[in-house]
DNA sequence: TAATCTTATCGTAATATTGCAATAATACAA
DNA sequence: TTGTATTATTGCAATATTACGATAAGATTA
């Protein structure tokens, strides 16, 4: 016990599950609004930006790149985060497919 | 170590990494879309859609009424568990926002 | 080359989440 | 009242996440 049981559920209800885990925590959120602010490559200010440990926070980055949303390329001896657009977008339809259409008056309890 | 620094960042993305990890279970996804798909109140039957057992069903209900994207009314013996509209559209806005004109020709890396 | 800078990874500790059996609490039926 | 049905809570074990110091790996500079 203590492991999701994924095989219960569908492939798209576990996508959607583990776009909104990439978002669940608020330094990979503060990440994700700095690189759009930019809307550019960013180099190695992104530990000054958060204020947690460079360890921790290369931790948050490696999150957001294995899920896709980011990309990061070696620029020297630093390297440069951005937006993956296309997953970005990915990531938006989901949601925007998932919250769609709810009744107002569905309010029923 | 190991509890989140929320301190660190803004109540706003603090609000969406706490909406985020509120969808960041497939079993929460499961439970919204059965609720939307039925698009009424759903009484009792929530054990059997979902093949987790009655306790751990009953834990991802309650964190999903605690994130208020669900209400539940007791009804007889049963409970009658809906989604919370307001609050539905609340997330969806939120997200929205958060999603919204990120230029695809930001990939520069 | 040696020192320095930047980022990733390892190891570890603290905390959180997931899952379930057992049990409690409440409502209803016999 | 007694039994049954439904949901919540408790207690516990397994696993995952968060955080950071230490260290490694690679590039740049002196």
């Amino acid at each position: 016990m203590g492991a999701t049981k994924t095989d219960l559920f569908t492939k798209q209800q576990n996508d959607i599950a583990a776009m909104a885990k990439a978002l669940a925590h608020p330094a990979r959120i503060a990440i994700l609004q700095y690189l759009v602010k930019k809307n550019a490559c960013v180099c190695g200010d992104l530990v000054d930006e958060l204020g947690l440990a460079q360890a921790t926070t290369s931790q948050h980055l490696k999150e957001l790149k294995i899920a896709g949303i980011i990309q990061g390329s070696i620029e020297g001896a630093s390297v440069c985060y951005c937006i993956n657009p296309k997953v970005w977008k990915q990531y938006r339809d989901l949601f925007n497919a998932f919250f769609k259409d709810v009744d107002i008056n569905t309010n029923c309890c």
